[in-house]
DNA sequence: GAGCACTGC
């Protein structure tokens, strides 16, 4: 897994570096920026006896005040070993070099002043490495410092970086490590952490146990233009609980510093987000904040700080096609054969594309052609790229590129965000990816491509800019990129809200319509969520979370899946194993009945998976697959070639049923002797498949006499997915119960199970009687 | 007869 390289790990970038994606970002908005003074002498005039609270803190200060003069000046503390600090020694000097290096002080000061900052940073400023290590000898940091990451490997990657960095050791290395990340499956930290990175979903698990988040001195929240619905959440949990302590309303003994950082902040809608919560948006004029924060790289109004640091970019020249195109992978092609003969090497070509299936024609294009190519001709290395490549082959484009070729990357949106690739010089920009878009009124989701945002565009672009000047060719005109959105839309604006509104009620958030939103979702989509966890029984009539609904919030699934659990824990339907084995098949990344591509290995996959499938449907057929690959001891990869099923998939579905199992027992919905059980000799279909249609309710369809299915609610005919079991039945189901929607050409149903009638009616009388 | 990307005590 070498997937998200951190930013701060090119930081040996040279001096002339123009910075177009910030200037893009930016300009039209008349941002003057002063050019790179001393950092701290920016800082404006405070009002510091407003909030100052730092009795204890001052005591801290003197004690601490020799550590806090110079930031390289660490503690040589005990895992200090020689090699270590050697190696921390090296790394100051890149460290040094680093455009945020210079605003230490400024940061550090403004943070004792205010309790929260907001810090723009563009990428390679090194703002997620230095940040945290800025703090920990601060006088009010006495506990830790949490830094989010919307991705595990980030989290894991940073943490690392960072410890090599401090001397020190690093996670579970030592009970003595200052630097340790928390992600799911994989908790490492120790009593001595300092800097702990983790992911955004496990700090919000984490604000369910302690709301007032006594474990830590500042939480940074880290790549906050991403806007994640969980990021979402943090800031409005932040928000709530740094004006509960403004105010003196919250227990904690110490202040909570809270940094947000982002690579294209709307820096002025942070801000005024943080300053409604202190009670001021009202007397603030917005023209009064924006002028603030235009003069100043580091500024501060009465309670919040602000702060800019310059990015490291080479400069990117944009091409735009003078006509529209219809085909973008044709044009595509062109581009890529027209830079492979003009220009010199090295120089890779990333091209993004929407999926694989234009990924894979494109792929086949380029190789077509190149067999033309003249022999003395540098080779073209088309490597694709998308999720669902298993890893090796995502590995390829690590690899150092061949002499005398030039690689061509065909990606998805996983190489704007997730993915670094290396070497890349050019950018071809299709204009296009696909969104997931959830339509509350129906209560499906979408995948459809859509045309990018300008802010996407331009990130893509930057792709180019990383390592050298480079060019970026948008297979779309001028004036079609300006009818662009500007931003994407966050997240939390297209997506189904049932496990945000989950986790606000059970973190005490009762009148949800009032939660402080970055971005207030459409009231429909909320009372539509509302409505949903009703029906899941994961609220009670006046709205306050139910003891379920407080269960449901605790398994890291979603709500629907969580309700299924519960349900198959009731002595009356007593299958919770065989379900926890079910939901853990369900909510695995990838699929464990892996596609197979040629004709023949289909009918031997058909063959070999026989005795896996079971005719009740998907859901049944998963059922047997977990239990016999749990049941296999011996040598579990080969078992899995012999049955054509993911080994890849089956270690993360046992990874998950062991968390799962795990957390049912701290639920009390299982015994420590309930686990030692392997297997259940003869599963309880008819128990097993009423659990599921207890969360998945509205995932019913009815037989139709055309043969086509309707669903229950909302009456859209949907179709089988042609990867189900129950595809191309001669005898159809009188109806199913579904557990994946998906709508591209047209509605299918994903993973079917065969039901009864009565069995949902059962379980609709269930979940409407509230 | 088909597959954007992330993520959870």
């Amino acid at each position: 897994m070498s997937k998200t390289k951190p930013e701060e790990s090119n930081a040996a970038a040279t001096s002339q570096i123009t910075n177009n994606a910030a200037f893009e970002a930016k300009k039209g908005k008349k941002r003057k920026r002063k050019a790179d003074t001393a950092a701290g002498a920016e800082l404006a005039p405070s009002s510091p006896e407003k909030r100052q609270k730092s009795q204890q803190s001052h005591r801290n200060q003197q004690r601490k005040s020799n550590q806090e003069a110079r930031p390289q000046a660490l503690p040589s503390n005990g895992n200090g070993a020689p090699h270590l600090l050697r190696r921390r020694d090296e790394l100051l000097k890149t460290r040094k070099a680093l455009p945020i290096w210079p605003h230490a002080d400024s940061i550090r000061e403004a943070l004792r002043k205010n309790n929260v900052m907001v810090l723009t940073g563009e990428t390679g400023s090194g703002k997620s490495t230095q940040v945290p290590q800025f703090l920990t000898s601060e006088p009010w940091c006495t506990e830790t410092i949490a830094i989010t990451q919307p991705r595990r490997v980030a989290a894991i990657s940073l943490a690392r970086r960072v410890a090599e960095e401090m001397g020190s050791l690093f996670g579970k290395q030592s009970p003595a490590a200052k630097v340790g990340y928390s992600v799911r499956f994989d908790n490492a930290c120790g009593p001595e952490t300092k800097v702990k990175f983790l992911t955004e979903g496990m700090l919000l698990q984490e604000i369910l146990r302690d709301p007032e988040m006594n474990q830590y001195s500042a939480v940074v929240v880290d790549e906050v233009h991403e806007r994640s619905v969980n990021v979402d959440l943090i800031l409005g949990f932040l928000r709530n609980l740094v004006s509960e302590i403004e105010k003196g309303g919250s227990k904690r003994k110490q202040p909570l510093k809270v940094v947000i950082m982002s690579a294209t902040a709307d820096v002025e809608g942070l801000v005024k987000f943080f300053d409604e919560g202190f009670g001021n948006g009202a007397e603030r004029s917005k023209k009064e904040t924006q002028d603030e924060i235009e003069d100043h790289t580091t500024k501060q109004n009465d309670l919040i700080s602000t702060c800019f640091v310059e990015g490291r970019q080479y400069p990117v020249k944009t091409h735009y096609l003078p006509e529209p195109t219809m085909d973008w992978v044709e044009s595509a092609l062109k581009i890529i054969f027209k830079i492979h003969y003009k220009e010199p090497l090295p120089g890779d070509i990333l091209v993004f594309l929407t999926g694989q299936d234009k990924i894979e024609s494109l792929e086949k294009l380029i190789n077509d052609y190149a067999e033309g190519m003249e022999k003395e001709m540098p080779k073209l290395l088309p490597l694709p790229l998308f999720a669902a490549l298993p890893q090796y082959a995502q590995q390829r484009i690590f690899e150092p590129t061949p002499r005398h070729a030039r690689k061509v990357i065909l990606a998805t949106n996983i190489a704007e965000t997730s993915v670094t690739v290396p070497g890349v010089r050019f950018v071809i920009d299709c204009g296009k990816s696909k969104i997931k878009q959830f339509r509350s009124k129906l209560g499906l989701e979408s995948l459809l491509a859509k045309p990018v945002s300008k802010s996407a565009s331009i990130q893509r672009k930057g792709r180019a800019g990383r390592e050298a000047p480079g060019q970026c060719y948008r297979l779309y005109t001028e004036p079609d990129y300006a009818t662009l959105e500007e931003r994407t839309k966050p997240e939390i604006l297209r997506c189904d809200l049932v496990q945000a509104i989950l986790t606000m009620k059970a973190r005490g958030v009762n009148d949800v319509l009032n939660f402080p939103f970055l971005d207030r979702p459409p009231i429909e989509a909320l009372k539509e969520a509302l409505f949903q966890l009703l029906r899941l029984g994961a609220l009670k009539a006046d709205g306050t979370v139910s003891d379920i609904g407080l269960k449901m919030s605790k398994l890291p699934v979603t709500p629907k899946l969580g309700r299924i659990i519960l349900e198959a824990g009731r002595p009356e339907r007593d299958c919770l194993l065989d379900v926890i084995d079910i939901i853990s098949a369900l909510s695995s990344d990838d699929s464990i009945f892996f596609n197979i591509v040629t004709e023949e290995k289909k009918e031997q996959a058909e063959e070999a998976r026989r005795n896996l499938y079971r005719r009740e449907g998907d859901h049944m057929s998963f059922l047997t697959t977990v239990q016999q690959y749990a049941e296999e001891h011996s040598d579990r990869r080969a078992w899995c070639d012999r049955h054509f099923v993911s080994h890849r998939a089956m270690q993360n579905v046992m990874n998950i049923r062991k968390q799962l199992r795990q957390q049912c027992q701290t639920l009390k919905l299982l015994t420590p002797s309930d686990l030692t059980a392997d297997v259940t000799s003869s599963p309880n279909s008819d128990a097993i498949l009423a659990s599921l249609l207890r969360g998945f309710i509205s995932n019913t369809a009815r037989l139709c006499p055309d043969g086509s299915y309707k669903t229950f609610l909302g009456n859209h005919t949907v179709a089988i997915h042609p990867s189900s079991v129950l595809h191309g039945r001669k005898v159809k189901a009188e109806a199913i119960v579904f557990s994946e929607f998906l709508y591209t050409n047209k509605a299918y149903a994903k993973k079917v199970s065969a039901v009864q009638m009565n069995w949902i009616e059962d379980a609709m009388e269930e979940a409407f009687d509230i």
